[in-house]
Formats: C-alpha cells, sequence, structure tokens
DNA sequence: GCCAACGTTGGC
DNA sequence: GCCAACGTTGGC
C-alpha cells in the first residue's frame, strides 16, 4: 500500500468535510498540474493520504483519507461552467484525472507545517521545500511513520 | 526550443 | 494583502 498527501484549503474541502459524511466518497477534482495529475493516476483502491490545510488559519496535516475509487477522468473538465473547466480536454482524450477519497481519521491533533519542517526524515517531502507548490506528492513508508509518531 | 511575460500558489 | 517562487503560455 502506497502512501500520499494531498493539499487542500479547509474552507473549500477539509478534514471536516470527510468526518461529516464519513460514509459518502468525495471526488478530488481541481487537479489542474501535470506532475499532481500522474500522481493521482498511480494511486490504488486503499492507499491512504495525508490531508494538509493550507492557505487558512492552521496549516498542516488534519487527518487521513483513502483511496476508494482509482483514477478516472475528472468530471469537471468537460462542465463549462466549472472554474475547472478545460476547453483543450475531451471525453475522447481527457487531460485531467480525478480519484475519490473517503474519511479514515482526524488526527488527535493538527500537525504544523513548522513542526513538519523541524522533523529529521522529512527532508525529502515536497511539503517541506522552499518553494514547492506541488498539491499531490508521494509519501515514503518512513515519513509515513515519522510524521505519525508526532501524534501518538 | 528559447525565454520573457504572465498567472497562480501559498506562506507570512 | 504582499510577494517570492514556480508553472504555463506564446511570440519569435
Amino acid at each position: 500500500m502506497a502512501h500520499w498527501l494531498m493539499k487542500t484549503e479547509p474552507d473549500e474541502c477539509g478534514i471536516d468535510d470527510f468526518a461529516k459524511a464519513p460514509d459518502t466518497p468525495i471526488t478530488w477534482d481541481g487537479v489542474r498540474n501535470y506532475q499532481a495529475r500522474n500522481f493521482i493516476k498511480e494511486m490504488a483502491v486503499g492507499d491512504e493520504v495525508f490531508i494538509y490545510h493550507s492557505s487558512c488559519k492552521h496549516i498542516g496535516i488534519a487527518g487521513v483519507v483513502k483511496v476508494v475509487k482509482a483514477a478516472y477522468p475528472d468530471p469537471v473538465q468537460f462542465k463549462p461552467q466549472s472554474a475547472y473547466y478545460d476547453e483543450k480536454s475531451s471525453v475522447e482524450k481527457p487531460r485531467w484525472q480525478s480519484v475519490d477519497l473517503s474519511f479514515v481519521r482526524k488526527l488527535p491533533r493538527l500537525i504544523p507545517l513548522d513542526e513538519l519542517k523541524a522533523l529529521s526524515g522529512l527532508e525529502d517531502l515536497a511539503l517541506v521545500k522552499r518553494g514547492s507548490r506541488l498539491s499531490v506528492m508521494p509519501v515514503s513508508n518512513e515519513q509515513w511513520q515519522i510524521i505519525l509518531e508526532q501524534v501518538s
């Protein structure tokens, strides 16, 4: 099983949106970056994902969700009324991918970004690298464990 | 295929 | 709200 981290603005879709309807998967749409898209394609059912809250008051890792449906064409790329509409994409040749995610748990406390930056063993995590804007990234087993140990 | 201009991300 | 860093676009 692989591990991942996905950034989100909690005002739009945070861990609490998963928690309030734990049996309802949420479609992760709107990723419009090729490197992130490629990671989405690699995700498999059962993979666990850290949910990271960005651009908000409390920045950091807030919880865990899991992949319940592997990559398929992002539905909003075909909807002209969507902010994520892509006129250069087509049903025949879709450009962007989504996965469906379900709630697993909130962490006992949020792990703030500056704490993650200070941990040894996370130097290679794209999240803590200066200037990284990648919104979907792999997390190694070692990195996953190091992060979870902070709240266990 | 280079690279300047532009738009976006995201911490502060 | 600022702005640095990054990704994308488009002229040449």
